[in-house]
DNA sequence: CAGTGAGCGAGCTTCCGCTTGACTT
């Protein structure tokens, strides 16, 4: 019998534990909560001062079991969950559940999973602080309040199994307001002018001095009007000035700077970039994936110290301890790191050795010295103007941390991050000039978020916590609120003039621009959601709704507020906002009128129907008269926002017949799956560069005959004891089917080989495990 | 798998944060 029960969050930390305490302790895992709020149920009793009913989820129940019988031997029982307020919650419901009282429980913390660490916090033990749980408590009753009674009114006035809540709903706005931003973005240009001088030195070397005008010029008239100004100018450096400026590393990784820089470095979408960080945790090489601390341990502090030291030398090192500023951060772990920085490369996968690279790296850099620059501005006059030319530089005259590491920015303009020298010039010095060119320039329209993008965000408004980011992006996509896409840049022309050799010069050249790979984009579903929930519900739809209810659940943690009587003061007026909205009997469909019909003079309108976004031609009032009005779905990339009349019209131009084929109809039209041709009651897809208005009789038997092919190319085996048996080759390889259903081919079996008995034997084994993955659900 | 869009009502959906597997149709 072993008399002290360690029991942590997680299986990898009780491991590692384990070896540093001795035989007399056993280390397990809760596998984080153990107990939640009834999830069939309502889960909080209001009538009772919101009482929770707790229950242990089905998935609990085995650990539960488990840690029971362990605590029921044990002498001491040891709970070392996290030290924040889901840590210490986490604590009190195991006291609850495993019956643990008095001497027998005690609670500890430790800060670093060292030996040291550990020991000192075995010495030091504490009681469970009820006030923390009551902050807890408050919180996840908050959250179900909210979540639990505005979602029933979505389903009501929007569309069923639609969601609310108070992270997912402030999330989905800040896309939706983001693409009103690019909706209603008015794009401007001015001129802006760029002159590119010489100088020879004393030795008679040529250089060249890039240089902008300090004034944009709002059109081509005014920017031509500077450039004849120019024509019999002369140029004369009249200030430089050089300034020493430093840079300094960026901190340590937390999960949302990780999930930034992995995003924008490595092309990870966040959930990738939280999996093959947990992968990196498990096998001991990082530290906690999940945290919002930028701390590093001493530990930590010495190994970069001599690591720093043994690559680069004693100058490059400065330790450094950074202080985390993000909005309610709970700090209950360190930033993320390297277990053993000394340590700076590892076996695993391509993926996995490139996440490590990335946070040794940042890790590292964050302990190393300032980098040392020189700016330098030189300022150029003009003979026959007033504006003046600015050239600036910038000379790296110590690397420092750079010589690791750089973090990358979201907005990747033109600037490069190389350095720019400028040749030595003196005051007074005359230069030449070999050509102005004055180039249209555009302002620049938001771009929309990508996931890591959206992370920071929340971060920066202290909404979501690390643990459920990657599940935030993912419920908001599952929902059917945001969809990830791409969209192809536009094109559009601009105008350069350009003074060379005593000549003024204008061009028209074309440039791309607004392009967006996997970026968030708001759906129709999640713009009518979003309206409606901020007439209804604005309180909870505030940026700031979270900031104020944590500053009560801190009190609660402090003491000064009872968290029952908080949750009454936020209950009231919320409630009666449900009870308000329900009263309305209108529901939210985002209806648009977008004018007449030409043809037959009906109102044509966009709206959420039952199945997403419809165009309707006339009104439903109209069928009193016979007439019904007609309706057509909208194809993927248009929205009730930005549809236009003209294209609204079009799309009741579907089915559009496009003439015979072997005696049979050949049309054109658009389903569930995209569009698609019908030919003898056979559909088959357009490809993804069709046209759907412009697809011609030639190039729909072309996909006809291709079809075919591949239909053919499908069958592998049939057998004669059953004809609805067969073989075929699918997108993942060989496959059974069998009345309409499909079956795998284990690996390793040969599917030319398989007979009739061999494919039942698979059909009757992969029923049941169906069956019982279902049963477990 | 490729129609649909009236209205009623059965029975369903839903939150956020802690953790890791079990799943690949």
């Amino acid at each position: 019998m072993v008399e002290n029960l360690v029991i942590v969050e997680s299986p990898a930390k009780a491991k590692t534990i384990e070896k540093f305490l001795g035989k007399e302790f056993q280390v397990k895992s809760s596998f984080g909560h153990i107990r939640d709020l009834n999830k069939k149920e309502f889960g909080v009793d209001i009538k009772n001062d919101f009482k929770p009913d707790y229950i242990i989820s089905d998935d609990k129940k085995a650990v539960v079991k488990e840690l029971k019988s362990l605590a029921k031997e044990a002498k001491t029982v040891w709970l070392a969950s996290d030290e924040d307020r889901e840590g210490e919650a986490i604590a009190w419901h195991l006291a609850e559940v495993l019956e643990l009282e008095g001497e027998k429980v005690k609670r500890i913390v430790f800060h670093e999973i060292t030996k040291n660490a550990i020991l000192e916090a075995i010495n030091k033990p504490r009681l469970i602080n009820k006030s923390l749980v009551d902050a807890q408590q408050a919180r996840r009753v908050l959250d179900r309040l909210v979540g639990f009674e505005v979602s029933p009114v979505l389903w009501k006035k929007v569309k069923p199994q639609l969601s609310a809540g108070r992270v997912q709903s402030v999330a989905v706005r800040l896309i939706v307001e983001k693409e009103r931003e690019i909706i209603n973005f008015k794009t401007t240009s001015t001129y802006r002018v760029v002159g590119i001088f010489q100088i020879t030195d004393d030795q008679g070397n040529l250089s060249e001095i890039k240089a902008e005008l300090s004034k944009r010029f709002d059109n081509k008239a005014e920017a031509g009007a500077f450039l004849s100004k120019c024509l019999d100018a002369t140029y004369t450096v009249e200030n430089i000035v050089t300034k020493p400026a430093k840079r300094s590393p960026a901190p340590p990784f937390t999960t949302s700077t990780l999930q930034q820089e992995a995003s924008r470095k490595l092309g990870y979408s966040v959930s990738q970039t939280m999996s093959v960080a947990q992968r990196l945790y498990e096998a001991g090489k990082i530290t906690y994936m999940r945290t919002d601390s930028v701390n590093l341990s001493s530990l930590a502090l010495n190994t970069s110290h001599s690591k720093i030291v043994e690559l680069y030398g004693e100058k490059y090192s400065k330790t450094r301890q950074y202080k985390t500023s993000s909005k309610g951060a709970q700090e209950a772990h360190e930033a993320i790191r390297p277990t053993y920085i000394d340590k700076e490369t590892i076996s695993g996968t391509k993926q996995e050795q490139r996440l490590y690279d990335l946070i040794w790296k940042r890790t590292v850099a964050s302990q190393m010295s300032d980098a040392l620059l020189e700016k330098t501005t030189i300022t150029i006059g003009i003979s026959t103007a007033e504006e003046k030319y600015i050239a600036s530089g910038e000379v790296i005259k110590f690397d420092g941390f750079l010589k690791v590491y750089t973090e990358s920015t979201d907005e990747d303009d033109e600037k490069k991050n190389g350095q720019n020298i400028l040749p030595p010039v003196t005051e007074g010095s005359k230069l030449k000039c070999n050509e102005i060119v004055a180039a249209q320039r555009f302002t620049v329209r938001p771009s929309r978020y990508t996931e890591a993008s959206l992370v920071k965000k929340l971060e920066e408004q202290g909404i979501g916590r690390p643990s459920t980011y990657a599940p935030i992006i993912t419920t908001i996509q599952n929902r059917g609120y945001v969809v990830k896409g791409d969209k192809p840049g536009e094109t559009r022309k601009f105008v350069t003039l350009t003074l060379k050799n005593g000549n003024i010069g204008e061009k028209t050249n074309t440039e791309t621009f607004g392009q967006e790979k996997s970026k968030l984009f708001p759906t129709d579903i999640g713009m009518v959601v979003t309206d409606f929930l901020m007439k209804s519900f604005n309180p909870i739809m505030d940026y700031n709704f979270t900031a104020r209810v944590e500053e009560q659940f801190d009190d609660i943690a402090d003491g000064g507020l009872v968290w029952n009587k908080m949750i009454g003061g936020f209950y009231k007026p919320f409630h009666k906002l449900v009870e308000e909205s329900l009263q309305v009997s209108e529901k939210a469909n985002g209806e648009r009128i977008l004018g007449p019909d030409p043809e037959s003079g009906k109102q044509v309108s966009v709206k959420i129907g039952r199945y997403g976004p419809l165009v309707q031609l006339g009104e439903t009032t109209d069928g009193e008269n016979g007439d019904k009005p007609k309706f057509a779905s909208l194809q993927p990339g248009q929205s009730i926002e930005t549809i236009t009349l003209d294209e609204a019209i079009s799309l009741f131009k579907l089915p559009r017949e496009i003439g015979d084929y072997e005696g049979k109809k050949v049309s054109v039209s658009v389903g569930r799956f995209g569009p698609y041709i019908r030919h003898d009651n056979k559909f088959i897809s357009l490809g993804k560069n069709d046209d759907l208005f412009a697809v011609d009789l030639n190039r729909a038997v072309e996909l006809i005959e291709a079809k075919r092919e591949k239909d053919r190319n499908a069958i592998i085996k049939v057998f004669e004891e059953d004809a609805d048996l067969k073989i075929l080759n699918g997108r993942w390889g060989p496959y059974i089917s069998f009345k309409k259903k499909n079956y795998k081919i284990p690996k390793g079996t040969k599917a030319e080989e398989l007979d009739y008995n061999g494919c039942l034997k698979l059909i009757e084994s992969s029923q049941k495990t169906s069956t019982k993955a279902k049963r477990k659900k």
